[in-house]
This record gives structure tokens, C-alpha cells and sequence, in this order.
DNA sequence: TATGTAAACTTAACAATGTTAAGATAGAAT
DNA sequence: ATTCTATCTTAACATTGTTAAGTTTACATA
């Protein structure tokens, strides 16, 4: 099964196309990643992917929870050394700057799965489980150090934020960003 | 001068266009601010907007500009009682507030303003202006509290980010936006 | 006042996009 | 072997941003 398109059948076409799209949308951005494009780079005829998905926001989805595996993967990396505040506290840092880190290097990516473009569309099963995911490993960090749903939003809401001003150019990106996700953490009190 | 469309040439087609811009953005939403629907509204053809706009982009530039226009304005309403911390810090909370507000209020307008759609335009004279306008009120509200760059940064993740994480829908609405931002800012240490 | 020039506008066309309809192919079940 | 159905193709549609070519109007100058 080496030869790349010698069936009518395509054989894995609905998991190809999720991967032409997510290739299309980092090597070229989100206005290059037409339906016809993802087609064309999968090898099938532009109207193909409508055996698969509904259309093409149905497709999207599905990239987007892709990027939320990947997501969710890079956030589970770190582990708290130990319970000790000053330990949990450094655990915390460590995902804030997975999160950061994440969206500098999948910019489109990131804009697509939080984005407001999809928010409108139905929801597939694997899209909920790897967002949930995701947010998981935010919340069980900071209430680790406080137990508090609020705590949970304030640290979010501030790492978010940041990687949102950066991806989308509203402040100048630096070169260190490990440095500049922790100068901004340490404006973060949970006592 | 009272009547809609009477000279072939129409007088004030530039503002024209914007505000129709504005008023399909905010009443149809985003995917229906065509060009052209943005022509129909304002009573003239297709091609019309291209005598003062070299593209659709520039005119959106000039939405957004509109957008940190009136963002500006709110951010400006509000200002610190006394010099004492406790004042500085209800100050900041308020215009917190008023950011909040402000994005839900105007969910596409602040997409496009903050949104990465047009980063990579050439920005018009009053887009700087109104934008450093808005920032200005942030930075000096932070500083009086804590003259800190980072702190200004920390400030204004935390507050960007809720607003985001809202407006493209990653958390579910509250009924009482002020309490959910003072809950959060609650965790945000400027010492 | 008459004339020329440039800005502001119109119509018509183009390629690209998402989507649908109709039909062809092929793998699987009977 | 025949039928059935999922998978795919080709062809068409309306909509989009944009450009080209031509028309109308305002205005400066003679």
C-alpha cells in the first residue's frame, strides 16, 4: 500500500484530507486552505470531500481537534515535582509557556480552534474530548494552588490573552518568550 | 442637501461606505459584509468603493478604526477618584469593566479590530492614533499602580484574553460581565 | 461663458470559491 | 454472477473581490 493513488477508491480519504487541510493552513495560511486546494493536495476532485463532510466547516472541525491533540499532548508534557507551592507554582509557568509556545508555532492553527469562525458549527465527538482535555490540565494546575473556578479563568484568561495579542500582532513579538510569559505570571496572585 | 441620491456623484461616499460597512458587520455579521453588499447599502454600484479604497482591506481598516474610535471614547469615560491605591485599583477594574462590555457589545467590530485579518495592512493615519489612544488609557491606569511595563502586559492579557475567550464563545456567557471581571482581577497582584 | 481635465461613478467581465446535481466506478453482500 | 451502495468525477450555479473600459460630473482656467 505504497502507491499513492492508483484505486478510485481513495481508501483514508477523510483522514487525508484532515491532514492536507492542517498542512495547507500552516504552509500558507487560513485564506489558501480552500476545499478545492485540500482537494487538490489529496488528490481527488473538489466535490470528493462531500462524501465525508457536510461541507467544509464540518471539515475544519475536525482540524481544529486535531490541533487540540496536539495541544493537549504538549500541555500534559510538564509535571509538578511536588506538592509545594513553590513547585506548583513553577509547574504552572511551564504550561503557560507551552501555551504561548503553541500558538507562535501554529499560528493558523491556533486561530482556527479558538477562533469564532467554527463557534456557530456542530461540535464533533473528538473535538469535545481533546478540548476538554486541554482545559483539564489548565484547571487541575491552578487548583493544585487554588481551589477556586476563578482562579482557573484569571490564570487563562491571562496566558490566552497574551498568546492572542501576540498571534494576532497587537504587541510586538520578543525574542524570548519563555521570559516575557513568565514576567506577566508574576502579576498572577493565587493565595 | 437632504436628498439621498440625487447627483450621480455622491458626496460623502467614503464615510458612507464605512458606516454601512459598520452597520452590516454589527447587524449581519462578518460573513455577510461583502463589497458589494457594502456598495448596495450605500446606493452605488459594485466597483464604486475603488475610487477611495485600493481594496476591500483598506476599507476595512478604516472600520476598525471607527471601532477603536468609540472604544477609546468608552475607555476615556471613566477616571480615578484619588491617587490613593485603593481608588487607582477601582479605576482599573471599571475600565476593565468598559473593555469587557465593549466586546461583547460589539462582537464582530472587536474581531476585527483585534483579529489578525488585517495585521498584515498597511495601517491608516487614524487607525494609530485611535488605537494609541486606546492603549494609553490601559498603560497610565496600570502605571499609576505599578510603573511596570510588564505589569501594563499582565493587565491587559488578563482582561483581552476574558474578553476573547467570551466573544468567540470558549466560555459560556455570564449574566453579570462586571462580577465575572472583577473575580478575575481579584488575582491580578500589583505591588 | 465655454472648454478641457480629472475625479467619481457605471457596466461588464474575469477567475476563484463553496456547494449541488447527475452520473460513473468499484468493493461488498447476496 | 448480480445487485446494492458508498465513493468518486464532471459539470454547473451563484457569490465573491477585482480590473478594464467607458460615462458623467465638478471644477479650474482661458
Amino acid at each position: 500500500m505504497n502507491a499513492e493513488k492508483q484505486t478510485y477508491h481513495h481508501g483514508g480519504l477523510r483522514d487525508a484530507l484532515i491532514e492536507a487541510a492542517a498542512q495547507i493552513l500552516e504552509a500558507e495560511g487560513p485564506s489558501k486552505m480552500s476545499l478545492r486546494s485540500i482537494a487538490r493536495k489529496a488528490g481527488v476532485s473538489q466535490a470528493a470531500p462531500y462524501s465525508h463532510f457536510a461541507n467544509k466547516n464540518a471539515l475544519l472541525i475536525e482540524v481544529a481537534a486535531f490541533g487540540f491533540s496536539r495541544f493537549s499532548d504538549a500541555l500534559e508534557k510538564p509535571a509538578p515535582l511536588s506538592n509545594e507551592a513553590e513547585d506548583l507554582r513553577e509547574h504552572l509557568a511551564k504550561l503557560g509557556v507551552v501555551y504561548v509556545n503553541f500558538a507562535l508555532e501554529n499560528k493558523a492553527l491556533f486561530q482556527l480552534m479558538f477562533g469564532d469562525a467554527l463557534s456557530h458549527i456542530t461540535k464533533s465527538e473528538t473535538y469535545l474530548k481533546e478540548g476538554a482535555r486541554a482545559y483539564d490540565c489548565i484547571d487541575k494546575a491552578v487548583r493544585r494552588l487554588k481551589d477556586d473556578a476563578a482562579a482557573t479563568l484569571a490564570a487563562w484568561s491571562m496566558v490566552h490573552g497574551l498568546a492572542t495579542l501576540m498571534v494576532d500582532q497587537k504587541i510586538s513579538p520578543t525574542e524570548d518568550t519563555e521570559q516575557q510569559v513568565r514576567s506577566i505570571l508574576q502579576f498572577l496572585a493565587l493565595n
